[in-house]
Order: structure tokens, then sequence, then C-alpha cells
DNA sequence: CCCTGATTCGC
DNA sequence: GCGAATCAGG
């Protein structure tokens, strides 16, 4: 695995997402060990984990445990809360669906906090099969870059970096992705390319 | 069982 | 440094 500046930018935004490690794993075609482990190296925040370990084999605990004053420096200080209020993305939704329905995960992803900005760069992640239907769209309204309604909010980029930007296509209705990118966005849970490789 | 993320450890 | 294997909680 190569892990160039622009793996390690999409690693970290999606991170910053909160985006399972899995969906992640998926979205860059890479396991979710591979996520987990590359972003603990990179000391990147851990996000909301499931468990907690505990056994540490520590020949000499509990040294000075005890009393700590003022000093409890709990990591990430550096975080100027660029997305106040982001929109966690599976808070919108069941992060885990109930047993009975697992057929897709609804994995809100990025947080619409900040209007994208114009930018020049752009880099194609996606293939070019996407299809412009612009027939579907409602005729009392044909020109959809003219209007502000829903676009595609697939992340591109890293988030406040210069050049990161949403897909911003016109999403399938009722979809907050276009069809491009909704393909990759419901995945089967299942079959997906991570199991017991 | 499924999911999840964290740590360990051989490479 | 990398990530599969393993661990561990919901």
């Amino acid at each position: 695995m190569e892990w160039t500046e622009e793996i390690i930018a999409q690693l970290k935004a999606l991170w910053a997402e909160g985006l399972s490690t899995a969906e992640i794993g998926r979205r860059l075609s890479i396991t979710k060990n591979a996520v987990v482990g590359k972003a603990h190296r990179l000391g990147l925040p851990p996000r909301p984990s499931p468990i907690r370990r505990n056994a540490k084999p520590k020949t000499t605990e509990k040294t000075e445990a005890a009393s700590t004053p003022a000093t409890a420096q709990t990591a990430i200080p550096s975080q100027p809360a660029k997305q106040a209020e982001a929109t966690p993305a599976v808070a919108a939704e069941k992060p885990q669906a109930p047993t009975s329905a697992r057929v897709t995960t609804p994995v809100a992803p990025a947080a619409p906090t900040a209007e994208e900005k114009p930018v020049k760069k752009e880099k194609p992640a996606a293939s070019s099969k996407s299809k412009p239907k612009a027939s579907l769209r409602s005729i009392s309204d044909p020109e959809p870059q003219k209007r502000r309604g829903p676009s595609c909010c697939w992340p591109i980029g890293d988030p406040g970096t210069p050049g990161f930007h949403f897909c911003g296509a016109t999403p399938i209705p009722g979809k907050p992705y276009c069809e491009e990118h909704a393909q990759i966005a419901y995945v089967r849970l299942r079959d997906r390319r991570d199991n017991v490789a």
C-alpha cells in the first residue's frame, strides 16, 4: 500500500467525517484494518469506539495515576472546531441497521457545514461513466446550476484544505448522492471487500 | 451472528 | 511503516 498524500488526505477527510473504518476502507479500496492502523499511526483522533482495551500487561502499573492536578492534557489540543455543528454522519440514522434490514449502510457523510468553494482544482474521483440524466429533473426547474437545490454531497478532498469540495452532481431523488456515488455509498454490508480476505 | 474500532505483532 | 490477526464491546 502506497500511502500518498492524497490517500492520506482522503483518509483524514473521511475519518473526520465520522465514517466507520470499514466504510472508509471501502471507499479507499483498502481494508478497515489498514484504515485503523494508519489512522492510529497518524495520530488521528479516535472516534467512538465500542470497546476499550484495558488489559495492559504493565509490570508496574499505577505509578502516579491517582493525582492528576491540571496536567490532564487529553490529546488533540489543536482542533479549531472547523466543522462546528458538523452533522455526524451516522447521527442522521442508525449507524447499524437492525438485523432485519442490513441491506445498506446509511452512511451519511459530508457535513454540509460549509458551502462549496469555487475551487478550480478538481480531481476526477470517479470514472466518467456518469450519465447526464438531465431529463429527470423537474420541468419547472430545468437549470440545476442556477438553483441551489440538492447536490451530491460526496466529499472530495480534505475538508479544510483548498481543493476540497463536494461532488455537487444532481443527486438521486431521495438520496443525498448522485447516482454514481450512491452506488458506492450504499454498499451491501454482507459482501463487501473486507471480511477475512 | 452481525457490526464496530483498537491493539498487537510479524513482516 | 504497513496491515492481517486478534481482541473486545454493542
